[in-house]
DNA sequence: GATGAATGAGGGTTCATTCAT
DNA sequence: GATGAATGAACCCTCATTCAT
């Protein structure tokens, strides 16, 4: 009768609340992030916060676990499919054009990702993965040099567009991929 | 016997309170950054971090303003001395291996002030012009595309040298800046 | 032995603070109650102040609020049982040497509410309200202007009485009351 | 040269801080008044405070003794010219009804004062004389408890036409004055 | 299992006061 | 004498966390 429904048999909670972290996270910052926002964000009442983590810190790490492995698997999806030289230039390069750095959500989480990452090195092995996962694809059609290089390329690309207000088309990313990988 | 000295007259403490507050940064985040504790790394009393600041958030811009002048006048003076394309490519291979990313610390606060810039528009400007330095000097000699590129993966390297353990030499670095600006 | 008991599921407590507030106000001003001294008071830990209060403010209305009320409700009590003009008279005279204002407390807290009022907008439909009340009742047994200095009267008897050691006295408040309402 | 003039042989800036401290006390109350605020009304730099007056208490009294003081002097001035009865009547109708209460500022005042008197006992001999001094002029014309009820009356109509939006007009004080004091 | 009322540590900030000049 | 830079105590308030239900 209350307009308050009690909430019930929800199987995804911890899911929910991860996902709201990430937000309250590009939204705050990892400064202002608290359980509270947190709490508001994912609808789900204060309580539940430390019921489902031990605390503000395993809530931050899981939502940095999700955010890199949410990416590193749409990394692998441009990826995987790639049979010929060709093709990785051509998914290397859509990566860093990609629409997901369109939106500053993703490119501000990570930046707080790798700042946090930095501090807490339990986040390091996932985040090693993380960019070695471009390396492992690329290193099948390139020279692991080259890999790698691209891998920096590509990460700077990204930075660059994002924090500068005088971008690197496709094209350019296009000419200088064929150059460093010629 | 270290009893309290009196501590009057002490001219440039805003000057170190400042570089305190990057010290702590470096050390807890911005999420972590208190006045008790910048109070205490920069030893004054707390009562001095509103007096000379008038708040938080004017402490913070402040700190990352000088970061950022930091860093910006290192690279310029990395860059200055270039007369040949040659010797701007070799500058921008001294920058992407240079000690200044060796510790840590520049890089985290470098990723702190990423972060933080995105959602504090007011920083945002020295942001950019700290960027567009090394595109500024490298145009000088390449053209725009080369330019804007030559910034980004060195961006890039840097990043990629930090985060992963996965390292980039500098015969690498040469490598590709060559074929960048063949 | 007084260690500190656990405190939980204390019904009233908000009350219990209220009323602790304008004790701290009747010894020390407005100007002088703090979350602490309250908290000391009501013997609630400090935390519980913003909890069950948004802030400071919300506290001290609500505490003069009640102040208000509870003098509201006894002049009430006084005069709702009166059906004649001479009864009218002799509550009248009754509430202006009431035992209420034998205690300063209440006099000074009448002070201070007043003087908080004079600031603070949203009082004021309360103090209104409550310094009409006498007047409504009285203008049922006498003319409305009778009513009002009447009213004004036993203020400033009341007053009069408390700031004074020259004290006017139950005889020549009657007599006065029968003069003016003669 | 510079925009701000030095200040100094000024004779009467006691008196000036004085006079703004009953501005800043008007203003925000004996609570919200400090000692930066009275400076700035005052014009004066910060450390002249402490440096005219011991403490804030000190500062408080000084202003509050001069409130009672500037009214004490301005009651005696309308009553002192008072030959006759008649006159006297009509000296304290013009009394209550007095251009000083029109603006709020005084009452305020005033309910302040006699809110911090009753916590600081230094004030009260102030406070008495003050209060006694109508009495005094008037029990040369009425009989003692008249002059102290007629006090008492004039007290409680300023008050309750400060606060009351409900006024008592100057023919209805002129008519209850003429019955008191039949 | 799940909740939200309750707590107290610690946050940013203000301010009366001191004292070297 | 007069100042204002400097201090630290105390302010209000937020918040992660606990625990009785």
């Amino acid at each position: 009768m209350t307009t308050k429904a009690k909430r019930r048999y929800e199987p995804d909670r911890r899911d929910r609340i991860i996902d709201s972290a990430l937000d309250v996270i590009a939204q705050y910052g990892v400064a202002g992030t608290t359980h509270r926002r947190v709490a508001e964000a994912a609808d789900v009442p204060l309580g539940a916060m430390t019921y489902y983590f031990k605390g503000m810190e395993e809530l931050l790490q899981e939502a940095f676990a999700r955010l890199a492995d949410t990416m590193s698997s749409q990394l692998r999806t441009t990826l995987e499919a790639v049979k010929t030289k060709e093709q990785a230039r051509q998914a290397i390069i859509d990566w860093a054009c990609s629409e997901m750095w369109k939106s500053k959500r993703n490119l501000i989480l990570a930046f707080e990702l790798t700042a946090f990452a930095a501090r807490e090195p339990s986040l390091r092995p996932q985040l090693e993965r993380w960019m070695g996962i471009s390396e492992g694809y690329l290193s099948q059609h390139f020279g692991k040099s080259t890999a790698k290089v691209l891998d920096a390329f590509v990460d700077g690309v990204v930075m660059h567009n994002i924090m500068s207000s005088n971008h690197i088309t496709r094209d350019e990313v296009t000419e200088f991929v064929q150059k460093l990988t010629a």
